[in-house]
DNA sequence: ATAAACTTTCAATTATTACTGAAAGTTTTA
DNA sequence: TAAAACTTTCAGTAATAATTGAAAGTTTAT
């Protein structure tokens, strides 16, 4: 295979992989364009590059921003704005975890507490406080990990791991 | 907070916890209404409580049960069929992430061994390997991880869990 | 065999989400 | 200060996903 024809098979392969975890085609496809790209990338590229328009181009650009995953990057003697990604895929695994916990299990666990207290000591108000029981436990523990796994560096988790397996 | 009231504000959580992961929210809700039910469940259940068609009801379930999470049930003396899930939190877990790991993950595996034999010595294409190598690394290792969270029990993953923490 | 009870399917509709492109806003240059 | 170079916004439109409901299909009872 060719390096073009790669990259752009990457590109694709990325965006439908963010797709299917709630992340939109194009923000996963900019991301991926970043990924491969050794020179900063600009606005203009981008449309180019994934014959997008410029507004879809410019709001995902700065919902990636405003996820921590992408950076502005100045071309010395240009004016436009050009981006950057990391490409430490272990800094961008840690952003994500993060932000998904934060928007998605932090208020999955609100909610569990405020069911916990309810009232009764019948049957089945016993067995719907030991669901909500179990699954807090599991949440509380898979939290623990995500929270783990977010604090660390590539190596300490590389360590755990090894220890693991 | 009362039984009742308690339950639905469950049951509405899970929904909106569900389609930020990419499951819909009546398939999530119809989940829910399993869990928190200590009596099987039927369509029409379904249908009046999550004030859903038939269709839907009926389209959800399947999936459901196509995902392996939730099982069919048969009320004695009735004709009807019931539905039940595994209020055991952990097996849902491993069938969920079994899954996603299988639809979403396997898929990306793919496209990256294709991609890593791009032909090329330049210095552009051995960036690019470098790239594909590393995220190479990183989705093993997050694969293995997942790999033994499927396969273990609940205190197979506790003890683990416990000696990373 | 056939009617009743129930389940499944799917074309049409509705709801949700993503995208466009042009206008408005901002910053830089001269 | 003005206009050129660039970025952002957002109302309108397009694409995608979820839902309905009625018809078709299946199973069970008589």
């Amino acid at each position: 295979m060719e390096l073009e024809e790669a990259k752009q098979h990457f590109i694709q392969s990325w965006g439908t992989l963010g797709s299917n975890w709630g992340i939109n085609r194009t923000m996963a496809q900019i991301h991926a364009l970043l990924l491969v790209s050794n020179t900063p990338i600009s606005t203009e590229d981008m449309m180019e590059h994934l014959q997008i328009s410029r507004g879809n181009a410019n709001m995902n650009t700065r919902t990636l921003i405003d996820w921590g995953i992408v950076q502005k990057a100045h071309v010395p003697g240009e004016r436009k704005e050009y981006f950057v990604t990391d490409k430490d895929v272990w800094a961008l695994a840690r952003h994500i975890v993060k932000q998904r916990r934060q928007r998605e299990i932090e208020p999955m666990l609100r909610v569990i507490q405020e069911v916990k207290d309810v009232e009764g000591n019948d049957k089945e108000t016993k067995e719907f406080k030991e669901l909500i029981e179990n699954i807090d436990n599991f949440t509380q523990k898979a939290d623990d990990l995500v929270d783990k796994f977010i604090r660390s560096d590539e190596h300490w988790f590389y360590r755990q791991l090894l220890k693991i397996v």
